[in-house]
DNA sequence: CGCGGACTATGATCTGCGTCATAGACGGCA
DNA sequence: TGCCGTCTATGACGCAGATCATAGTCCGCG
């Protein structure tokens, strides 16, 4: 069932880059949203396709995917409710692809918003222009976390990524263990055998599509020191 | 010798995020610069020192460098003329320390803006707040496709940095085979005979603190298939 | 001109982790 | 309730690339 206006707005107005709009604003855009909804593995838009359009997520969980030119997948980031999509690295204009796969990790809603529409605000409100700047800067900073993560080594890689997701979802975290690979960028097996030396220490228990966290500390000072 | 004001007013129209400023506002821009010099591997601020500056490339080029829990060191960017940074990833607020370290690679000149200013400006300058927009953005992809590089083999990361150069300083790439091997992610070693197998396939010439690159196109598709 | 330090180069060895193979466990669906 | 696909798990093997060792070359500087 569609969502009331009264709903998309109060949702609108409380993530960044609308919360900057006046209510007009935010009333405008909401009239704009069609709303989408997708099953575990279903595919919101693939890399290369035609980009026409910004994502926001309403509920579920979107992982943002890319290949290895040996065919692995690996996860560019995971993303929950109110988080955008689709969106800042084509800002620049010279971006009409998506440069990277969008896929639902479970039942997910999430809003579409023609570009035409999101670049008009982007143009009109320099409230809009704001938010987005925050946006893509808090973004960078994630990504620059990432790929120096990516010169770590495997425990390393995954204990990062579990207390990324810690914070996120607290200490239980709803993750396949092929999932938390693809975030870690390494294999499935590789994976396991980390995770099964986790246990060992006591730091987490794995769980079926899950993991919970015990030890946070301890996982915490394994990504500084080793 | 220091820069005229109008030599420096001119350069500072040319590039982002200031091009979207009045005349009036880069000349006031310019009158809160300082200007300073550097030599071959000096510091020019360390990864989690306080920040208070913003910075500019004047001339030379400046490597934003980190260093992983192992102590390798390696290359999140190289910076020429006109490169704004320790700036972009503190926007969001949060950003007291500089998150990496700033060397300079050769001689160099930069020029030195205080937060206080650069955030006066932004907050005043709807211009400006477009321009740091634009930016964020473009280093985002940038990023990005450097964490997506991060997964594959090390000749496809080193040809990737390669071609990249190449777009930037032209066949000749004016770089040590250190400095690729820290902008690669990967050892000294590893890179040599990277190279050296380039070279014995005719793709460039190794020479001292330089690579002419000959076969771009073989070197392109190199990134594309293995 | 000759010294010393950065740069370039190559071989030998070791190892983290990717790959392949096998198998049990859980849960949705008929 | 039983089947099948996804998820979890572990062992064996091989290789890319890090590490260690050694050495030649270029160039700035006294």
């Amino acid at each position: 069932m569609p969502l009331s206006s009264a709903e998309l707005q109060g949702f609108l107005s409380r993530i960044q880059p609308f919360s900057h709009l006046t209510r007009g604003e935010i009333k405008e855009v909401g009239s704009h949203l069609r709303e989408a909804g997708y099953q575990r593995g279903q595919t919101i838009y693939n890399e290369g396709d035609a980009a026409d359009s910004v994502w926001v997520v309403f509920e579920g969980r979107v992982q943002i995917l890319k290949y290895t030119s040996e065919g692995r997948t690996f996860a560019i980031e995971s993303l929950g409710r109110g988080e955008l999509f689709g969106t800042l690295c084509r800002l620049g204009g010279n971006g009409k692809c998506y440069p990277c796969t969008a896929v639902a990790a479970g039942p997910t809603k999430v809003l579409r918003i023609l570009d035409r529409v999101f670049l008009d605000f982007y143009v009109r409100s320099p409230g809009m222009v704001r938010g987005v700047c925050a946006l893509c800067s808090r973004r960078l900073k994630d990504v620059q976390d990432l790929r120096c993560m990516g010169q770590e080594s495997v425990p390393v890689r995954v204990a990062t990524i579990l207390i990324r997701l810690f914070h996120v979802h607290g200490p239980v975290i709803p993750f396949t263990k092929k999932e938390i690979a693809e975030l870690s960028g390494t294999t499935l097996e590789t994976t396991f055998r980390v995770l099964t030396q986790f246990q060992k220490k006591g730091l987490l228990l794995s769980l079926h599509k899950k993991i919970q966290i015990k030890k946070f500390e301890d996982l915490k000072t394994l990504t500084d020191t080793l």
